[in-house]
DNA sequence: TCTAACCTACCTACTGGTAGGTAGATTGTC
DNA sequence: GACAATCTACCTACCAGTAGGTAGGTTAGA
């Protein structure tokens, strides 16, 4: 495709091939799939040949463990950008995270177009896959309980629980937005936040009834 | 539902491999996706062989419209035999429908499915996969909006869309669950149904003073 | 006899992966 | 500094297997 444009050039220093073909690797498994993308797409995209790659990750499920790890270490690092900020401000941003993906051609939550394989994917990559999301809810349910606690957000049971279902509906959301478009996903994403804001104070003259 | 490509010949004793084949075609799409199951699988699975199916479906693409159109014609017919219910009841039983996939060998929403091929399916089937989803939001936004006037759903918004919500959760929940295990479906189908409780009445004796 | 419903035998395109080779940079030894 | 050995990062050519699909023959029932 744009063999041209990035020439291979062989012992130039140019081993950035590994990092390019992470990164394009995970934009094919966001947008088509793990079991959907081929060496050949992916050759054909830097511009070098199929069983060069086969040197950098000896094996599919190679690359796919280290795709996911890459995605994990992305997490990982905007969560410690997004430290400081309150816990409201960190939900909009999170969600703001797939707001972007389904922009960028339909991009899907990698953790949703891994489970749409799952079956067929090796142990090594499930468990990686296991590890990204885990690292997902544990963010999200720390930031719900926190919220909880400062009374911006409100919710039945456990922060966990609630997390899940943030994280799901999330995943559905960018996948909707493939068939509906993206109007669709900030409509859901919007109830989601609404669902979660904290009942308004009532009239007060009612609490004062009530009391 | 297709009596238009349905070899219908009066006379010759129709075999039931047409259908056979769609319900096969249904289990492998929502267990491993359009693309990931092959007309091999389903000859094998049959006992027929391979050519044999292009008799029935010229192109695997008809097939998956098929497939489709046979899921939305089971909702419909499953929202027929459920029309008396009240709409708590309804959702739990829309709710079970999931329940019920995901403990059949990690199957997933069909619509979840499809969304994850999206980008490398034909427009024909793009379309079926709408009306499908179609279907099951114009159900759920009925349902909620019942419940809510009934008094058993509170929300805010539009039903649209907290049926969006509830449909895009769902299909995230049949994911999760190949990853986590059935419990952790359960568990996100019950934090959802939590949410969507109306908030307590508080103590009797109040709302007669609020009134 | 007609034809629905299969079959055999084959096609092209593509998959992940392997074998073996090579240009050029790096490194260790004298 | 000279130079052989080794390493990096690619290459060509090929493998067996599988994908969806086609052409044309066979068979069983009305």
């Amino acid at each position: 495709m744009n063999a041209s444009s990035t020439p291979s050039t062989p012992g130039a220093r140019a081993s950035d091939t590994r990092a390019r073909l992470i990164g394009t690797a995970q934009a094919l498994l966001q947008t088509h799939g793990f079991a959907a993308f081929s060496y050949q797409h992916l050759a054909d995209e830097l511009g070098i040949r199929k069983a060069s790659i086969h040197y950098h990750f000896a094996s599919k499920d190679d690359l796919g463990v280290a795709v996911l790890a890459a995605f994990r270490a992305s997490f990982d690092e905007w969560v410690r950008l997004h430290l400081g900020q309150d816990p409201h401000a960190r939900m909009l941003a999170y969600l703001r995270i797939y707001t972007r993906f389904a922009r960028d051609h339909g991009k899907a939550c990698p953790v949703a177009m891994v489970s749409s394989d799952f079956f067929d994917l090796p142990e090594t990559v499930r468990e990686q896959a296991r590890l990204l999301a885990q690292a997902h809810l544990l963010w999200l349910a720390a930031t719900l309980e926190e919220g909880r606690q400062a009374g911006v957000f409100a919710f039945p049971g456990e922060a966990r629980r609630q997390a899940e279902v943030i994280g799901c509906a999330a995943q559905g959301a960018v996948l909707s937005a493939r068939m509906w478009g993206d109007q669709r996903m900030d409509d859901i994403l919007r109830q989601l936040l609404a669902q979660l804001a904290p009942p308004p104070p009532a009239r007060p003259v009612n609490i004062q009834i009530m009391d």
